[in-house]
DNA sequence: CTAATGACGACAC
DNA sequence: CGTGTCGCCATTA
């Protein structure tokens, strides 16, 4: 593993990891938040390595969606398992892979 | 060092 | 309102 950059994609472990249950985050709120405000895809990069870095902490990282709450890195989990998890968790969707992003919105610092 | 890519976003047409 | 294109920043080839 490379993991040059720990530090950003260390950022965005730790705010997927306080997404808290039934709620959902997009990547422009995280790459925002981290500062990169047009970093959006660095954040969706960061989980990509996040898939491999699974080394016993788990990134609920099915929670974050794009702006439009799509769940464009469905592809990258296993069969459904994304878009289930999100509806086990209470999430509601507008469509199969479109969750309600607008009622179930979250950004990091909410709960400070 | 340059070019291409990516789990995105905003703007233009 | 739907589609297309450019921009962002980091990583990889």
């Amino acid at each position: 593993m490379k993991m040059t950059q720990n530090d950003y994609y260390n950022r965005v472990y730790e705010i997927v990891a306080e997404i808290p249950y039934g709620r959902v985050t997009t990547y422009g709120t995280i790459a925002r938040y981290l500062g990169v405000a047009s970093g959006a895809r660095m954040v969706g990069y960061a989980l990509n390595n996040l898939a491999s870095n699974s080394d016993g902490t788990v990134y609920p990282a099915h929670r974050v969606v794009n702006r439009l709450g799509q769940l464009t890195g469905r592809a990258h989990f296993p069969g459904d398992s994304m878009r289930e998890r999100l509806e086990q968790e209470g999430v509601t969707f507008k469509e199969e892979y479109t969750v309600d992003i607008e009622n179930h919105f979250w950004e990091p610092g909410m709960g400070s």
